[in-house]
RNA sequence: GGGCCUGUAGCUCAGAGGCAGAGCGUCGGCUUUGCAAGCCGAAGGUCGCGGGUUCGAUUCCCGCCGGGUCCA
């Protein structure tokens, strides 16, 4: 195999291939008395105070240097992608330039939008976090500049030679580094299921850039070649900038005016410029991954500069928070940017921990502002660079400003729980359990740290255990994945069929065809061609019949293997060679095109009531009822759900025309963007756009009307929140809609008549009755008050004395337990050493017994009595020594209950 | 997608099969020149909704609705 690494470049210029004695890896150098690598750990950085480039740059500067040294040289610009990977669903963030074109372009299956291209990607990568703001060079978002070449067979744009070729000249013909300063380091990437040898480009001790050239599929060393040669550059702008400035660290190169502002607010001063770069320097070689690693810095800091370790952390905890708020602000501005809305799941999730995390260093700085001011600064940073930024603002600083109330809510409800806990534990003086600590997080998102700090003011000992994630992760290990449903049969028994035509992309309104039976399989049928529609993309599959000479069988559910529509019959299935003919039940296929057009039609009202960040999340339709899932950060009013609503029928009677067009995935994607995703990943080279005329675009493989009016009445039934962050709209359409309707109205007619007031007094009739109902209670509970008033003068005489207590027994017949329980609680708080036993029996026998303070203390226990009287009547009670009740079905033996009541008092009382 | 927590008076919460509670707030009275406060008293509850178990469910079980939180 040809050595992949020697480039034409370096034969030419003279580079020598040296061995790295302290990484052992390969590089390429022209500076002949040069022995290590040049990278972080082996060298350190050279180039803090003393730049090597030519000139200073800022991030839009070195940006735009970048795009228009590759356009000189051949390569078209690209936009930028959005960060939210809407095109795949392997990933949630974009990470890479790369991350654009997978995988439709790297499998080959699409050509890229060009070729060779160049683009800037913000690139967002969270696994790092916890190293942003301390190590100077992490970020969780970069702007990866990327010149990328797609070789096919066909098609040689280029390879290994040009691409260093390109970087060489561009760091020193662009930015006029010395070529002595530059290594290519040998290295072998992977990731995302492709591979392919690299070299990282280093700078004194900085990696600005990678060239990898992929060309294998497969991991861990197992590989097979691809059938596209790939140039994947990454270029970091953010440390070619950082590099140009020779600035401590890189976030004072890239957020200039925010870490001004920052510090400004906190009261931070800045730390001599020899501690920062000291720190700078000395970060480059460690990987901060936690607490160790950081206080590990700290003492070869304080060691280098002869200062004390505290003193240091003094000087720099302050100032890394702010570059950590200035790199989460941009990063989250992005985020929500580009469409994300909080929530607890996916994306969602991870831009409300990035706005979580701002929060926790805002307030150690104890900087006042809301949140949302600072984003507001941050924003307008950024607006100059991103116009679409502005456009979104609103949304941007709506989204931060409910978030930051959330998180305050959160913890304060979290505090009161753990002071409460810490009260209790600080009376019993215990310390506070590991288990709780885990609750806590897992159940209230309170970090350990946070209920030591709580519990401490009580007093209350916290000890952290030093596994707490792996406990957090074992209360997590009990769920279990269900496995998805197998398929109906194996696709081997379709093996050598061709594609089934698809008459209903030819014709939606199509309901009866011919088509010859290719072959069955169990109970499917495979034919030529089929107007039925498979089930996919949340609509149903059609349902009807087929007919063989006069032999009819109900197709019960169609589905699609590959390209080949299978339809589910039941009965005798038609031979194959057969012609036969297929009938559609019209009446649900044209009422699940009306609901998917519909579909389509309420989206596109949605965002126009809500905004862009509107995005579909599901749907699924039916018949009689569909719905539609979306993201929006807000609970949806019914004054929202009636404008969309409004919207939506306003759309069907305009009778816009519904366009359906297949087209090359570039071009669509050109066209529309990608909100054409709304339905969520479309596979294949060619996508089928569906288009309701100026009002919504989607790549969707549905059966649809050609015109909006067809659709007919539109009727949303409700939202219901079926996570943090996406809404679900049920709605119904056309027929189904007004049956709706009507049977609302049925209902409402319905109470009406009950209340006997006309519809349109239901409310205010209701409300009444409800007050009177309330006032009713109150008017029982006074009289049985009353009435157990009443009965105390007859059934004080019925009191006699029994040992040392005074007991009486008596049945007050209709009388419902409440009632019994007033009677006797007015008894035995009048005369303290009484034990009352009341029965009544209404639908059931009933006993109660109660025990004054005295009697109890005598020794009577109400509860037993109530358990063994009740067994008489054939049912059980219990209660408390004061007060017991109970009951059976045995009405007639209420009086044997009664006497047997008294027998247990007198046993409780040692008279038996 | 999965797990855990949670819903009781206007608010914050206790209660754990057997008379629905506390603190704060509200209203009234007393005290005070007035305010703050104090004392006495009162009003305020479909115990989220619907089923089930039970003689009896706010409490236990199931389902639904609402809120929170962690993980992938």
């Amino acid at each position: 195999m040809r050595d992949i690494y020697r480039v034409k470049l370096f034969e030419r210029e003279g580079f020598e291939r040296k061995k790295c004695p302290r990484c052992g890896r390969l590089f390429w150098t022209l500076d002949s008395d040069r022995e290590t690598c040049g990278d972080t750990p082996c060298d350190e950085y050279s180039f803090i105070g003393n730049p090597p480039t030519k000139r200073k740059y800022t991030l839009a500067e070195m940006e735009r240097a970048f795009l228009r040294f590759f356009e000189r040289n051949g390569h078209k610009v690209i936009k930028r992608y959005p960060v939210v990977s809407r095109w795949r669903d392997d990933i949630f963030l974009t990470i890479a330039s790369i991350a654009d074109f997978q995988p439709w372009v790297t499998s080959g299956l699409v050509p890229p939008p060009a070729n060779p291209l160049v683009v800037s990607q913000p690139s967002i990568r969270l696994k790092d976090i916890d190293n942003v703001g301390r190590s100077g060079r992490h970020l969780t978002l970069f702007f990866m500049g990327g010149h990328h070449a797609f070789n096919s067979r066909r098609q040689r744009i280029y390879w290994t030679d040009e691409t260093v070729e390109f970087c060489h000249r561009f760091l020193t013909g662009e930015l006029g580094i010395e070529p002595e300063e530059i290594s290519y380091v040998q290295d072998v990437w992977e990731g995302g299921g492709n591979a392919g040898e690299d070299f990282e480009v280093i700078v004194r001790g900085l990696e600005v850039a990678t060239l990898v050239f992929m060309h294998y599929a497969g991991e861990g060393g197992k590989y097979r070649p691809l059938p596209l040669k790939i140039v994947d550059t990454g270029y970091g702008m953010e440390r070619l900038t950082w590099l140009s400035q020779g600035s401590p660290s890189s976030y004072e190169a890239i957020f200039p005016s925010m870490i001004g502002h920052l510090s400004q607010l906190a009261g931070v001063a800045v730390p001599p410029a020899e501690l920062l770069q000291e720190n700078s320097r000395l970060a480059g070689l460690i990987d901060i991954e936690g607490g160790r690693q950081l206080r590990e810095l700290r003492l070869k800091v304080a060691e280098r500069m002869k200062m004390d370790v505290a003193e240091v952390d003094r000087l720099l905890s302050p100032l890394e928070s702010i570059y950590t708020i200035a790199d989460h602000l941009r990063c989250l501005a992005f985020m929500f940017g580009d469409g994300i809305t909080p929530s607890n799941v996916r994306e969602g999730y991870l831009s409300r921990l990035v706005l979580r995390r701002t929060l926790d260093f805002v307030w150690k700085l104890g900087i006042q502002k809301p949140l949302s001011e600072l984003m507001d600064f941050c924003l307008r940073t950024l607006y100059g660079q991103f116009p679409e930024l502005k456009e979104r603002s609103g949304y941007i600083l709506e989204v931060v400003e409910i978030e930051e109330q959330r998180y305050r809510d959160a913890i304060e409800r979290g505090t009161r729980l753990v002071e409460r806990l810490a009260a209790e534990l600080r009376a019993r003086a215990e310390p506070l359990p590991q288990e709780k600590l885990v609750e806590f997080y897992d159940s209230h998102g309170l970090r350990p740290e946070m209920v030591r700090e709580v519990a401490s003011k009580f007093g209350v000992r916290v000890d952290i255990p030093e596994d707490f994630d792996i406990r957090v992760a074992k209360s997590h290990s009990r769920g279990r994945h269900v496995p998805e449903q197998a398929a109906p049969i194996p696709m081997e028994k379709l093996k050598g069929l061709p594609p089934t035509k698809l008459l209903y992309y030819q014709d939606q309104y199509l309901r009866e065809f011919t088509a010859k039976v290719l072959r069955t399989v169990d109970n499917f049928v495979v034919l030529d061609r089929t107007a039925f529609y498979p089930e996919g993309g949340g609509q149903p599959s059609d349902v009807g019949a087929l007919e063989a000479d006069g032999v009819k069988v109900e197709v019960g559910n169609v589905l699609k293997a590959g390209d080949v529509v299978l339809h589910q019959c039941r009965g005798t299935v038609p031979r194959p060679g057969q012609k036969v003919v297929g009938r559609i039940e019209w009446e649900r296929r044209k009422s699940l095109m009306a609901h998917h057009t519909g579909t389509h039609i309420i989206l596109g009202a949605a965002r126009r009531v809500f905004g862009p960040h509107v995005w579909q999340q599901g749907a699924q339709k039916g018949p009689e009822r569909s719905r539609l899932d979306i993201s929006h950060h807000k609970r949806i009013g019914l004054k929202d759900l009636q404008e969309i609503e409004r919207l939506a029928n306003e759309v069907v009677v305009q009778n816009r025309a519904v366009r359906v067009e297949w087209m090359n995935r570039n071009e669509a994607e050109q066209k529309y963007g990608f909100d054409l995703y709304q339905g969520g990943v479309v596979p294949g080279k060619l996508v089928r756009v569906v288009d309701i005329e100026g009002w919504n675009t989607q790549a969707c493989a549905g059966t649809h009307f050609q015109r909006t009016g067809e659709v007919g009445f539109i009727k949303i039934i409700r939202a219901e929140r079926i996570q943090d962050g996406i809404e679900r709209l049920e709605f119904a359409v056309g027929e189904a809609a007004l049956k709706f309707v009507q049977e609302l109205e049925r209902q409402l007619a319905s109470v009406a008549g009950i209340l006997r007031v006309p519809p349109e007094r239901v409310a205010s009739a209701a409300e009444k009755l409800f007050e009177d109902w309330k006032a009713a209670e109150k008017e029982v509970e006074r009289l049985n008050q009353r009435i157990a008033e009443l009965r105390l003068v007859e059934l004080k005489e019925k009191v006699r004395p029994l040992g040392a207590v005074r007991f009486l027994s008596d049945e007050i017949s209709g009388a419902s337990s409440a009632e019994l329980i007033k009677v006797g609680s007015t008894l035995t708080s009048l005369d303290k050493s009484l034990v009352a036993v009341l029965g009544s029996s209404t639908e059931t026998a009933k006993v109660i017994v109660m025990a004054g303070e005295e009697a109890v203390k005598a020794g009577v226990d109400a509860g037993k009595i109530a358990a063994e009287a009740a067994k008489v009547v054939g049912g059980g009670g219990g209660g408390r020594p004061e007060l017991g009740q109970g009951g059976g079905p045995e009405k007639g033996r209420l009086a044997d209950a009664l006497k047997r009541a008294r027998e247990i008092c007198e046993q409780q009382l040692s008279l038996r």
